[in-house]
DNA sequence: AATACAATTTAGATTAGACTAAATTTATCG
DNA sequence: CGATAAATTTAGTCTAATCTAAATTGTATT
């Protein structure tokens, strides 16, 4: 009997763009990572693909994959519904940030444009799903982003976290509890730690010493 | 490539369910129309999943299939889901009452029961969705229905619309542009035709002869 | 009770997306 | 620069859910 095992087309554009956005090539074992697929699966969906559709992707045998632009608009659709979803959810359904992906996961492909946009108007078009990251506009483009690594900072340097990318849920239950979410003003203590200031809670200061966040939180300079 | 063409198990249960409790006997024929997939694929569907889940539905050649009380749950819940959604979707996106059935359709299969316990809880509770319709409650079982079907009703008697049952987009719109929505007072002319007062706006009467209702508005006498 | 019609099932084909194992291509490194 | 390892593709198999056409069963009618 059936078990979701299918992988849908968004899912495919969705990963190819998040791989190439991330510096990767959206090669075929990488795409069979993401996608809980073996690879040769992934070579023969991918072929079917180009070839149906090829306004969307362009393969090369042992290239990997790349989006067109049309792709890559049909990438960020789904990113903007996941992100929306997100942003939503937590809002009206009080879920918390560590909640939300994999809800949003599912949902992402079966709502319709109708109910992008009445969410988005609803929240007041907002810029950043919970996680800080940013949400594609309605005409599909990826705002640009201004934050900063926080491995960039420097001792003494104060900042505000911004977006905490990729990181699963446990690590986002971990920041929450040190009160590291968007929107907190932080300062560096030296080069391997660094310690926070809430802004809303009393100024105690909670070392975040060994944490593997790395590459993970993204930081602006504070108000 | 695919294009959403394979029905899920929930919509077996769940149309089995509706079939089953209007009445009408769950046959091949019956869900291969509701399904909009072909008798003989129902058939082999129907086998497999009787063989697959015995605990949930029972099949007997040329007799149809019947739920169990455990396959009648899972139908209730599928239900459930779609019901809240529905009230969900007016109350917090506002949809209007001839919108919110395509999308919860698709959304009914994907949501987690956390999501489902959270609108619940966000809207206390809720007893009915926007057509009337009662909600299956959290342990899965089906409120008693007192509505009277409009038919039973005689000339100047008066009674308020609780359910409106089976109605397509474009009749929902026509009697929502007649003020007959759940919650309406109407007053019977004579036993072919009625009339009624908004309870909201001025006293102005509507004929809606001529209408196809029958079987589809079902009254509760007024407060 | 016989026949005709409708509903249902069977049988066999098709499609899509996954898999494994083997073959091939590309990359790395001494 | 050639050998080995890693990545990728090819070839062929499997399963699930659909379809069509044909066979069967059940029902209604006279």
């Amino acid at each position: 009997m059936e078990s979701s095992l299918t992988i849908s087309i968004q899912d495919y554009l969705k990963h190819i763009y998040e791989l190439t956005e991330g510096g990767e090539n959206a090669s075929t074992n990488h795409l069979s990572e993401r996608l809980n697929v073996k690879p040769a699966s992934v070579t023969n969906m991918v072929q079917k693909l180009a070839a149906a559709q090829p306004a969307l992707v362009e393969y090369q045998k042992h290239q990997g994959v790349t989006l067109t632009k049309e792709g890559r608009k049909a990438a960020l659709e789904v990113i903007r519904h996941h992100r929306l979803l997100e942003a939503w959810l937590v809002q009206t359904l009080g879920y918390s940030w560590d909640e939300v992906h994999e809800e949003a996961e599912r949902l992402e492909h079966v709502i319709s444009e109708d109910f992008e946009r009445r969410m988005a108007a609803a929240m007041g078009h907002p810029l950043r799903d919970p996680h800080g990251e940013l949400i594609p506009t309605a005409d599909l483009v990826m705002p640009l982003e201004d934050s900063t690594p926080l491995s960039a900072l420097r001792p003494k340097q104060k900042a505000k976290i911004q977006c905490v990318k990729n990181a699963d849920a446990e690590l986002l239950r971990h920041l929450e509890g040190l009160g590291l979410l968007p929107g907190a003003q932080i300062v560096i203590m030296d080069y391997s730690s660094f310690d926070h200031n809430l802004t809303v809670k009393s100024g105690a200061k909670v070392s975040v010493l060994g944490l593997n966040i790395t590459g993970k939180i993204f930081v602006d300079y504070p108000d």
